[in-house]
RNA sequence: CGGGGCGUGGCGCAGUUUGGUAGCGCACAUGGUUUGGGACCAUGGGGUCGGAGGUUCAAAUCCUCUCGCCCCGACCA
């Protein structure tokens, strides 16, 4: 491809609404460009780049077994009526005015009609099926260009098998897969156990890449390798040195409604107060009581997992109306029996607690856990850095990362409620077990960028680069050095490289901040130094090493360095391995 | 959806407080001089000031409504 005449367009300054690294330089260097809120336009050299990532996808996909099909994304709403995720995905799906579509935010549920209308026989299973397609969801808050859109590329693939033993196999399959694409696409990233959210299932885990511009946050320890998304966490907290509360009474505290503001007025340690949170179980509108160690913080997704229900706190006028006092003199004794109570394990049974005495202006002290109405006990806390591994007893590390994988156990939830069976060797019907795995794609370009770039552009890895080669000739109009640029030009493209001639009639500045914003991993310079028949070779991640090079010998040259920077990607690919069912 | 901010040539911004009929840099076009790290000079083209309504002799500027975008919170690849 010529630079010349083609739309690759680069731009000076900083667009004034992006925000991280990755979506500042994507627009800059002309990858993308934004047509509406969370939704954007490939331009070319953007696309090559995903095209590229596609391909090591697909790759990897076929290699497990994987066979590429292609779903609709138009999906009629009564397949998703059958789930009941028409509802409980209200909230993020596009539907179609007037006609009774929606734009597919994933395919579970065209998976398990087709699994129901093909799939006979345990014989038949197990099966891999995966496609690479644009996904819609209505983010409330899309941000940060690719990383959060409403229009998404993603490869989902989907396992259906007939035992549980099949379930882990290719869910392992998986993992490798997984693990081979994005190092294959030159990440780094870790494997972290996580919420299966919304999805429902037995099991999954994701691929983080770690970095600033990420929107979670990972759990980790340096000593043992134990890694969980925050989301369900677990850590061990420190006890701490309660107070000594003599008998049960209520106390008056006129006003004081937060933790802190009461701990203070008592005397009692932050720890020692049972924050009491009333939320709403969505799917039963059941009112439910948490109570959480007073230093501590509820996590809303550990709570959603243990509920299986979405959750919303309760508005101000239910806690009224359910407990006879406003939120911040709620507590769990005397609370009616209505409603649900449950108790994080952080708080001691037997530690005398001090909470909301369910009246306005007082509290009450000298009450148990143990002798307090509790509906069950379980960890609905957020864990914090430092706090102890409950595998080894390190100090854990929390770390913002990019969730650019994920892959889960989904077990029987679709092909229940769909009728997805099989008949197995004994002739039983049996609901299908299935799994689902997505890649976001663009993320794995987004987390590319951000893992590498320096002030002067992108640095992309050899193998999601959009060309391998650039050759910025400089001053055109001389004839030996538009005649030499287009010699190499065309050699290393019967070479079978990905090349990019930069044939602008622009001064060397300019082609120079061009060439570091695109950030193609290898740069031929053709200007002064045809004069002695040579030319200058660079790495983009190291422009400060150049190397003079015979023209005749500049072709190997290239070759060589593209050898090398496949063969770093490539060698750490190759250690990969297929996690051993039997070792665990 | 709650809170905050911003919409002015393609891009980045000033002008809005105190109404007087739109400006700067980049980009673009033409000519000239330059030519290994975003050149310089000259000339030129391009803007319903997000949209609608209102106040006024007069609105980018004041008022009302509305749309869009960005940021902070709850969701996800």
């Amino acid at each position: 491809m010529r630079v010349n005449k083609s739309l690759i367009p680069t731009l000076k300054e900083e667009p004034s609404d992006a925000e991280v690294t990755s979506h500042k330089l994507m627009i800059r260097a002309g990858l993308i460009r934004q047509l509406s809120a969370g939704i954007y336009t490939f331009l070319p050299f953007g696309w090559r780049a995903m095209l590229k990532a596609i391909n090591i996808i697909r790759q990897e996909m076929n290699a497990i077994g994987g066979q590429e099909l292609l779903m609709p994304s138009l999906n009629p709403t009564e397949l998703w009526h059958e789930t009941g995720r028409d509802q409980d995905m209200k909230d993020i799906l596009f539907s179609i005015k007037d006609r009774d579509f929606l734009l597919a935010p994933t395919h579970e549920e065209i998976i398990s009609d087709v699994a129901r209308r093909e799939i006979r026989s345990f014989r038949e299973l197990p099966q891999i099926w995966y496609q690479i397609q644009t996904k819609f969801r209505y983010e409330p808050r899309p941000r940060f260009g690719l990383l959060r859109c409403r229009e998404f590329i993603m490869k989902d693939s989907y396992t259906l098998c007939a035992t549980q033993e099949q379930l882990d196999e290719l869910y392992n399959l998986h993992e490798y897969a997984y693990r081979r694409i994005f190092t294959r696409c030159g990440l780094k990233y870790v494997v972290v156990g996580a919420s299966s959210g919304m999805m429902g299932g037995s099991g999954s885990q994701e691929f983080m890449v770690p970095s600033e511009a990420g929107e979670d946050r990972t759990a980790f320890c340096e000593k043992c390798g134990y890694a969980a998304n925050t989301e369900i966490a677990q850590g061990i907290l420190e006890p701490f040195e309660p107070a000594e509360i003599m008998g049960k009474k209520k106390v008056h505290t006129p006003n004081l409604r937060t933790v802190e503001e009461v701990s203070e007025f008592l005397k009692i340690p932050r720890a020692q107060m049972l924050k009491s949170l009333l939320y709403v179980a969505e799917k039963d509108d059941l009112p439910v009581m948490i109570l959480i160690r007073g230093d501590q913080q509820l996590n809303e997704e550990k709570l959603v997992q243990y509920l299986k229900s979405p959750i919303r706190p309760a508005h101000p006028e239910e806690v009224q109306q359910w407990l006879g006092a406003p939120a911040g003199f709620i507590g769990p004794v005397n609370a009616p029996d209505s409603i649900k109570i449950l108790a994080d394990k952080s708080y001691p049974v037997d530690v005398p607690f001090a909470t909301g005495a369910n009246e306005k202006d007082y509290h009450i002290i000298g009450y148990t856990l143990s002798e307090t109405k509790v509906d069950d006990t379980g960890d609905f806390r957020i864990i914090n850095e430092g706090e102890k591994c409950v595998e080894c007893g390190n100090p854990l590390k929390v770390r913002v990362t990019i969730e650019i994988g994920h892959i889960f156990k989904l077990g029987t939830k679709y092909s229940e409620s769909m009728g997805a069976l099989f008949q197995d060797s004994e002739g039983a019907q049996k609901p299908i077990i299935m799994g689902s795995y997505g890649i976001g794609v663009g993320r794995i370009l987004s987390s590319a960028i951000e893992l590498f770039a320096d002030e002067s552009g992108i640095v992309w890895p050899i193998t999601i680069a959009p060309f391998e080669v650039i050759i910025t000739a400089l001053d055109i109009t001389n004839d030996k050095i538009k005649e030499v640029a287009e010699k190499l030009y065309n050699k290393l493209l019967s070479e079978g490289m990905d090349v990019l001639l930069d044939d602008r009639d622009e001064r060397a500045g300019v082609k120079f901040k061009d060439a570091d914003l695109w950030g193609i991993p290898i740069r031929i310079t053709v200007g002064k130094l045809t004069a002695e028949d040579k030319v200058e070779v660079v790495l983009r991640r190291d422009t400060a090493n150049r190397m003079a090079v015979d023209i005749e010998m500049a072709v190997a040259k290239v070759k060589e360095l593209r050898l090398m920077l496949y063969n770093e990607i490539e060698s750490s690919a190759k250690k990969i391995e297929v996690k051993n069912l039997s070792k665990k």
